[in-house]
RNA sequence: GGCCUUGUAGCUUAACGGAUAGAGCACCUGACUACGGAUCAGGAGGUUGAAGGUUCGAAUCCUUCCAAGGUCACCA
């Protein structure tokens, strides 16, 4: 049981016995005791008063009394206006100390005999992962590993959408002017080759747009379709979907590619299953560098067609209606929401038909507890509109479904456009931290009796540390500005920060040799600083639990922080290894120890590999 | 326009109804004959977007307003 609930119930026990009131458990907020305060964890009992209909002071004195009788963790206390402070014995601290530096996985928690899929990344497969994707990916990755240590199975997938018009859009352009160009030939790694096309043709069709607009059919276009004094250029902007559909010879090349691959025809299979390769070689590598890897993979050309029968089921039980054009709908306004189009009058499916298929295909095949999805915020609506539908249907796993949204990353000069090239590509990003940190790492000069590859792997960790600490410490929901100036810094709140805690502790316990866990005898006379570092560690539990509770890794990261920084402080006034006491030694060799285990460990969650020296 | 989300130091952020709003960056000042200075200590910087309300207590809950973003497709 943690100190927290012991504490807890405590307090409950003593509201009931002092009082006769029944509090529920929790209602008496327990929070770690400020540092200007002495104590450990303080009691609020403000919420007693009525009941007691006492002073707050009178009553926290009394609730003190009774739980330094009582408790045998509690010993010692005091009260300042209304704020009940609980202090620990030394005792309690030791005991912890030593049962968690012997626990085999400190902070793991026990299996939860429930299993929880996790969608990320989900790329399309016409151009290379951006920064978008790098935060999609690291909450997507932070999340299952923080749900394993909370005692979850996960699976990890992630739904590729390798089909539709973009995709089609790079294999024409490549078709037309490629030349045959392949990754091999050029050298140019696969995703990025086929994103070069796709810019082509999204170049080729801007310049065919244009010389159309000075024709005779885009003026008469303009003449008969703008609106009352629109400018030129809104309109040509605002038509150009129109275009693209009606007018666009590249358009309709594209369009017939794309009914070409949903025949079947052979050439067109052929080189989209070539191009797709390309691609998949030059994902996989940036999934590698970046320390991810996905259980199943499913691929959207194989689910598009999935959940029309669900539909036809949902249409049948009456669950659905139909229109008179022949679509079919779901009246969502119960819940607040629109009517939503479940199928197309041409009885074709679409993004949420696909969805709900693919989410029953998923139930199939893993019969998972909980299903998360990690898809940034905008599109909220789509994702209420699913969840509702499914409910609606019954389905055994609507309860267990979880949207993990998160706002999309921003530049410091306003929002990534495509169109505008201000987008950041996932590969360059890494290779930019990582030649920041290969720059610090050389000045520094501490790895150079290392050989190359040791060092090369070293400071791949630093700058992948820096990079990723720096999105996931940012609560999910917020939509986040990226500087990639600060991405880079490796002092401050950052990932080398945290890493330089544990690197520090591993040059201190290689230097201390061998020593038996948890040996120490009593040690009486702890230090604030000591205190204050168990007090985190013994916080990595909760942390974990809560973290996965609420799906968020910034949670886990602003503890490592805080833990590293705590140990800092605790590292800098007080000697390790040349301390006045051999029993001490021994006990801050562990405490020394166990926070290294518990950073390595919480890290590892965020997706960030510590080094053994930097 | 309806709905949803977000507004905290110059910048990036923490806080899940509790004490004097906590950090980092940038700026200024200090600390290695000490286990790793990618560190530590200190200074300066805040009417938590605004106004009301609920509460013993509000950045947090409620109402209104302001600002930014998203979304309201037989696109994905």
């Amino acid at each position: 049981m943690s100190i927290v609930s012991i504490l807890d119930s405590g307090a409950v026990k003593a509201a009931k016995e002092l009082y006769g009131h029944d509090v529920e458990s929790g209602s008496l907020p327990l929070t770690p005791t400020r540092k200007e305060f002495t104590g450990d964890y303080t009691l609020v009992v403000f919420p007693l008063t009525k009941a007691a209909r006492k002073k707050p002071d009178a009553i926290a004195e009394e609730l003190g009394g009774w739980m330094q009788e009582n408790i045998e963790e509690v010993s010692g206390y005091n009260v300042i206006k209304g704020f009940l402070n609980l202090e620990l014995g030394a005792a309690y601290w030791n005991d912890f100390l030593r049962n968690a530096v012997k626990a085999e996985n400190y902070g793991r928690l026990s299996p939860k005999g429930k299993k929880v899929m996790v969608e990320f990344s989900s790329p399309n497969t016409n151009k290379p992962l951006h920064l978008g994707h790098i935060r999609n990916i690291l909450l997507g990755w932070s999340c299952s590993k923080i749900l394993d240590a909370a005692g979850y199975e996960v699976v990890r997938v992630q739904v590729v959408n390798d089909r539709g018009i973009a995709i089609c859009k790079s294999m024409l352009a490549w078709k037309l002017f490629g030349e045959g160009e392949t990754p091999d030939s050029s050298g140019i790694k696969g995703d990025h080759l086929v994103g070069k096309y796709y810019v082509i043709f999204e170049s080729k069709f801007k310049e065919e747009y244009k010389s159309w607009q000075d024709s005779e059919a885009g003026k008469a276009a303009f003449a008969e379709k703008a609106k009352e004094g629109e400018p030129e250029d809104k309109f040509f902007k605002r038509y150009k979907n129109t275009y693209f559909n009606e007018h666009s010879q590249l358009g309709q090349q594209a369009k017939e590619m794309l009914l070409a691959w949903e025949s079947g025809e052979r050439e067109t299979v052929d080189l989209w299953k070539k191009m797709n390769s390309w691609v998949y070689a030059g994902f996989d590598q940036t999934y590698n560098r970046l320390g991810v890897e996905f259980d199943k993979l499913y691929y959207e050309s194989e689910t598009y067609l999935n959940g029309k029968d669900l539909v036809e089921k949902g249409l049948k039980n009456g669950l659905f209606k139909k229109r008179e054009d022949g679509s079919v709908i779901v009246d969502l306004t119960d819940a607040g929401l629109d009517e939503k189009v479940l199928l197309r009058s041409d009885g074709t499916s679409l993004y949420i038909t696909q969805d709900l298929g693919t989410a029953h295909l998923r139930y199939e095949d893993y019969k998972s507890d909980k299903m998360v999805y990690v898809v940034a915020d905008e599109q909220n609506y789509h994702f209420k509109a699913l969840f509702e539908t499914i409910k609606l249907m019954g389905e055994p796993y609507a309860d267990g479904l979880h949207h993990l949204a998160y706002g999309m990353v921003d530049l410091p000069t306003g929002k990534m456009k495509s169109r505008e090239g201000t987008v950041v590509d996932a590969d360059d990003l890494m290779d930019e931290v990582i030649a920041e940190a290969r720059e610090n790492t050389k000045e520094r000069g501490e790895l150079e009796s290392l050989s190359a590859e040791e060092r090369e792997e070293i400071i791949k960790r630093i700058g992948l540390a820096a990079l990723k600490y720096f999105i996931i410490k940012v609560t999910p929901k917020k939509r986040m500005i990226f500087d990639p100036k600060e991405s880079v810094d490796l002092q401050g709140q950052t990932g080398p920060y945290i890493q330089n805690a544990f690197v520090r502790i591993k040059s201190v316990l290689r230097k201390a040799g061998e020593q038996d866990h948890g040996s120490f005898e009593l040690y009486e006379e702890l230090e604030n600083q000591e205190k204050e570092v168990l007090l985190r560690l013994s916080k990595f539990p909760e942390i974990v639990e809560t973290a996965a509770a609420e799906y968020d890794p910034s949670e886990v990261a602003n503890f490592c922080y805080d833990l590293a920084k705590e140990f800092h402080r605790f590292y800098h006034d007080h000697s390790i290894l040349n301390c006045d006491s051999d029993n001490v030694k021994k006990f801050r060799i562990d405490l020394s120890y166990l926070t290294a285990e518990v950073l390595k460990t919480g890290m590892d969650l965020l997706g960030i590999q510590m080094p053994d020296r930097m």
